[in-house]
DNA sequence: TTAATATTGTGTCTTGGATACACATTTAGT
DNA sequence: ACTAAATGTGTATCCAAGACACAATATTAA
């Protein structure tokens, strides 16, 4: 890093030193969040401090001093569920001075899309389990609220954006759809009201194809047009 | 700060050590609007950086190891107009390494709206003016980006929450409202449709009393509820 | 005082999206 | 062949959005 002083002015900035200011540490939590059995599920990790002994804790990790904060999240990504290719978008960043027992950390929560069914495998390795959000009370630091965020966020573009696709795998019938929705949004959907507005957002195509294994009458196959 | 070591795990942290992760800055970067002549207008000051020379930049400063990231942006907010009971919400965070030519610095950016008429005096003692929105064509840093994005935001929001009378005195006709919001829109709005729209909000009481010193037929002003 | 100017205040029609609602069809399983 | 389970489809109602015109009121200037 350059020898430069930073050069901003303030009653604040005057009365302290560099020292100072590069003594809060900033990190990236990633609300990594699938799609299994009619549940939405968020990945979690065993908390390992002591403060917050049996508590799960979001992923995360402090960035690097060469890393942009996306890619830091990404490098959580990838290191966590061997993923490349996911969606991944800031919510907001979380900066009270107490929420990180061991220091001054300051954290910027992304959410993350992603199907459960392609990358169970990579988890098997480590700590981190899938968990059923509506079952979720507590987390360590403040991630319970960095969760309740992401969802509140998640909930506000999922009728606005085609990110939902994201969940499910890349043939999937309109009942799995409207059944991702219905777990996001918390409600029942009318099928047939569903079907209209979904087909007029012009996000799918049908792809001619049949759901098989079924034991019932099976579904027509869409897939999301250039994700 | 205790001395505990941080216990993220992952590739990136165990080859870096404990400086490497305290050698970021954070900062808070306030885009400060106001409405004045209908037009929107962001409060900025000269950079005093030589890399930046005459580029104008937002208005933010170093988050101090004591100091919460709102409790930041209030201060900043404070310092530079005098006011301390104004609008200001978080809308993201920019993190890209080559941001900040003096060093790494992660800065979180807020919106804030302020009624100009209220708040000129206080400004006059040092370098920070009024802009036209509009006619912004670059700033120092990133902070074209930045702003771009608070209105962005701020374009999305207008229209879901009573945010907008920030911007307004007091007591204001319907014409000054429908101006304002003409001026973050960016496009003209029929009278009769605004009226019906922001009514059925009940947002507003009518204060029975009229506009003086307007050269044609006065309007009814109208305050805003429980802001 | 009168006329010109500028802006207020108001209602209807049309269109499109959201919602409520029911029945015949198709497949698998027995 | 019968049952179970889910698919696929259309209409009527309600509400919000948008297009659109005219009489009333205050100021200003002649």
């Amino acid at each position: 890093m350059p020898n430069t002083t930073l050069t901003l002015k303030s009653a604040a900035s005057e009365k302290r030193n560099r020292q100072d200011y590069f003594n809060i540490a900033v990190s990236v939590d990633c609300v990594i969040l699938g799609y299994e059995n009619k549940e939405l599920k968020v990945l979690l990790i065993e908390s390992d401090l002591e403060e917050f002994n049996g508590l799960n804790s979001l992923l995360g990790d402090l960035v690097g001093p060469d890393e942009d904060l996306d890619t830091a999240s990404y490098r959580v990504l990838k290191d966590r569920t061997g993923l490349d290719d996911v969606y991944l978008e800031q919510v907001q960043s979380f900066g009270n001075i107490n929420r990180h027992p061991s220091g001054r950390v300051v954290t910027t929560a992304y959410y993350s899309l992603l199907d459960i069914r392609n990358h169970r495998l990579q988890l098997s390795h480590n700590e981190v389990s899938w968990h059923t959000v509506n079952d979720i009370k507590k987390l360590a630091f403040d991630h319970k609220e960095i969760l309740d965020t992401c969802l509140k966020r998640l909930r506000e573009q999922v009728m606005e954006r085609p990110i939902i696709f994201n969940l499910l795998p890349s043939k999937f019938s309109l009942r799995e759809l409207q059944e991702v929705y219905e777990a996001i949004l918390g409600v029942g959907l009318d099928r047939r009201n569903f079907r209209k507005k979904i087909m007029l957002k012009d996000w799918m195509t049908d792809l001619k194809e049949m759901e098989t294994d079924v034991p019932h009458r099976p579904g027509k196959l869409y897939k999301v047009n250039a994700l």
